[in-house]
DNA sequence: AATTTAAGCAACCGAATAATTGCATATATT
DNA sequence: AATATATGCAATTATTCGGTTGCTTAAATT
């Protein structure tokens, strides 16, 4: 089973419940609530986050807190990283100007 | 069908794709070369790259190459800058130290 | 002690995915 | 003109994924 970042932001209800999460720690149910699915299915995205440790589990009795781990989304931005420069540069606005060039041409 | 972004990076071979073409774009073949996965399985990549605009091609004669698409990448840039603070804040550096001092009460 | 509530686990199902194989099309090369 | 090369498209298949349903465990409430 592959589990890894990139698979588990892959999903959308899965960042939704990054964002939801990322103010403050919240359980599986008051999760559950913010979408339509059901709490097992919260459940399940959530195991499939902290499997891959995007998401911190805080045990507080019965409840059980779930955590963003800033640590690890770091991990998208540092591949990310090495692209930066792709559209930082100037280069991806000299491929503007050219492409407009060619659609005036028309 | 899905087709974003998120999705599009979420297959390792795709991102290696991406990572390759970034430098200087490449025919489907030329890419193909640097992979195990046969041509057919390489260009049904570039195909989903393609359909979410990762990817753009230019055609010359009878071989197509495939270029990365810097804006497209900033995306993905783009969603991971609500979280950026959560890392590059002390906040993070501060969950580490407590955390290493849970370990040393042992 | 009995009931309610929070949460995880396992089995199952339909849809999507990745890869293979075979075929079609268009451009070079001979 | 015939052949070789580059690429795309379609059908098929095994696997994975997301979700539902039902059950279990454990902590809180009554």
């Amino acid at each position: 089973m592959r589990r890894d970042v990139f698979q588990a932001i892959a999903d959308p209800t899965r960042r939704a419940i990054i964002l939801l999460i990322a103010s403050q720690a919240m359980t599986p149910n008051a999760i559950a609530e913010h979408f339509d699915s059901t709490r097992q299915a919260v459940s399940k995205h959530l195991r499939i986050l902290t499997e891959c440790q995007l998401v911190k589990q805080e045990q507080s009795g019965r409840e059980i807190y779930y955590q963003l781990n800033g640590t690890k989304m770091k991990e998208v931005d540092k591949w990310l990283e090495q692209f930066r420069k792709l559209w930082e540069s100037r280069f991806d606005e000299l491929d503007k100007v050219l492409q407009a060039m060619k659609k005036n041409k028309k």
